[in-house]
RNA sequence: GCGGGCGUAGUUCAAUGGUAGAACGGCAGCCUUCCAAGCUGCAUAUGCGAGUUCGAUUCUCGUCGCCCGCUCCA
């Protein structure tokens, strides 16, 4: 993983934000291949929701519309959606063990009779165990004592509480809320009155105008709403380089359908999205799915699968990639009860109300620039550059490179011309310093697919080499195949 | 946020209480008719701030960042 962030540095895929000023921690900015890189993916996962949109299980073609919301939204939306004040968790931390519990995750044993102290466990402690340390720490039996948990425990009785890995009492800290949400002032004055928060997540901005673009795009259920942006989290760690940042993208589909139809739409898209990961060079061994457990769930979800990749600081597990969640109708529901707007779909051919269910894969598209860096990075030991990058030529960041085989003679004119050309449709090098094994090589490390060298055949004959990244293996095509070739290379499916 | 480790050119490393050296990379020149990142030269670093000291990259503190573990990841 050293070697990557080192190569994303060296080469100008990613940078610390704010390098100069020491960094920022969870904050990254992309450089100049690494915006080509991200902005392949983005465009490529638009594309296949948006512009050309897959044929559906009945083999109709399906209906997607794109949005752009708004980051920052009425405060009220993250109420309706349970991000304000409803379920983060409070936490408690142990001054002695250094530990920190989840505060409904720690039971206590209080002593009936109010003397003496109580004791704190794990809320999976086994009953043996329990038994033993109130035998230990207070010579009393578990009869002596009821049970509470740890969050409806008054703060004041803290000090008489033992910690569930230490010996002594009173060490635990006062439960304390973690808010995931970046918060904001709307207008020139700081007040609660005017908080606003920086979404945490793109999906809302979709249903906020679920009722706007059916009204306005004659969209008929089901059909989706895509939308692809930055969302914040202001996370405890971030950690593994671009892996979990507190400002990151997402590409999201809303899936709107019938509850009946759940299950199709589900397995269509989980089936979907496992292509188009295959599509741009993460093959399924490196995939996984997880078929998250209820008790994991989120609290809209009744069923979500997690596709996971084989990231190397995870390897040999996987972590998380895209979920595809079913989400019911918890969010159009929600912001129905909170907004008194009517969210219901009205089907004109059955003339029945209701409430669409979501299906909602969620793609992180900066995990998915990872990803394909991981993916990418290759050792051989055997070429001069000792690794190259083998991405798929549709999410190269630099389709081609164009080399005169020597700085003299006439290559560099017809070198220029081919590379003024090229460009036109595809983002092309021209790299004319120094000697041919260099270039390759330094082609190599940023991942460019393929290199058309002139030389003196050229001049003869209208042809050009064509180096194959991956094989090194060179043929010689003509000068006006050459788009014809890059196309049928970047477009292949 | 807690605990531990760490912070020297772009990268990977070296050295030192008297301000630093290499390799690779970058740039310039040379050489090159296909893997020769070969030759010559040039530029570039002690994360930031404070303290101790005649003098700090070296010691101390703070801060920022990185790595590992915990926690978190709705």
């Amino acid at each position: 993983m050293k070697d990557i962030v080192a190569l994303c540095k060296r080469r100008g895929f990613i940078f610390a934000a704010s390098d100069i000023y020491g960094g920022l921690n969870g904050f990254w900015d992309y450089g100049p291949l690494g915006v080509e890189l991200k902005n392949n993916l983005r465009d490529r996962w638009w594309k296949d929701m948006v512009i050309t949109p897959p044929i559906g299980p009945d083999g109709n073609p399906i209906d997607i519309v794109g949005v752009d919301s708004s980051i920052i939204q009425n405060p009220r939306c993250w109420e309706a959606s349970g991000h304000v004040g409803g379920f983060n968790d409070p936490m408690v931390d142990c001054k002695e063990s250094k530990k920190r519990y989840r505060a409904d995750h720690v039971v206590v044993y209080l002593p009936k009779d109010g003397q003496g102290v109580a004791v704190a466990f794990d809320k999976d402690a086994e009953d043996d165990e329990i038994e033993k340390r109130l035998k230990k720490l207070t010579k009393k039996d578990v009869s002596d004592f009821e049970t509470e948990k740890l969050d409806q425990v008054d703060v004041a009785k803290f000090e008489s509480i033992i910690g569930p890995d230490v010996k002594n009492a009173g060490t635990l800290t006062e439960p304390r809320q973690f808010n995931m949400m970046f918060h904001t002032y709307v207008g020139a004055t700081a007040g609660d009155e005017n908080k606003a928060y920086l979404r945490p997540e793109t999906c809302a901005g979709i249903f906020l105008n679920f009722k706007n673009v059916v009204d306005s795009s004659r969209v008929k259920v089901p059909f989706g709403i895509a939308q692809i942006g930055k969302a914040f989290r202001n996370e405890v760690t971030p950690r593994n380089f671009i892996f979990r940042s507190r400002e990151f993208e997402q590409m999201e589909l809303e899936w709107f359908c019938a509850e009946e139809d759940v299950k199709m739409w589900f397995d269509f898209w989980v089936d979907t999205r496992t292509k188009f990961w295959e599509a741009i060079g993460i093959p399924k061994s490196e995939l996984h799915f997880l078929d998250v457990a209820k008790e994991e769930l989120a609290h809209y979800s009744s069923r979500t699968i997690d596709v996971e990749y084989r990231f190397p600081f995870s390897a040999p597990e996987f972590d998380e990639l895209e979920g595809i969640a079913h989400r019911g109708c918890f969010d159009l529901t929600q912001h129905q009860e909170f907004s008194g707007q009517k969210l219901e779909y009205f089907d004109q051919a059955e003339n029945k109300r209701f409430m669409p269910h979501v299906i909602e894969p969620s793609t992180g598209l900066t995990r998915g620039v990872l990803a394909l860096i991981c993916q990418a990075y290759t050792v051989d030991e055997s070429r001069p550059s000792g690794v190259y990058m083998n991405f798929h030529p549709s999410m190269a960041p630099k389709k081609a490179a164009i080399l005169p085989l020597t700085a003299k003679d006439e290559h560099v004119p017809i070198a220029q011309k081919l590379y003024l050309d090229l460009r036109e449709e595809f983002s092309v090098d021209l790299d004319v310093k120094q000697n041919i094994g260099k270039r390759y090589a330094r082609q190599d490390e940023i991942g460019t697919p393929y290199c058309f060298t002139i030389d003196n055949d050229t001049i003869a004959d209208q042809t050009v080499t064509v180096r194959d990244r991956n094989t090194m293996a060179q043929e010689r095509i003509h000068m006006n195949k050459v788009k014809d070739f890059l196309r049928e290379k970047i477009y292949a499916k």
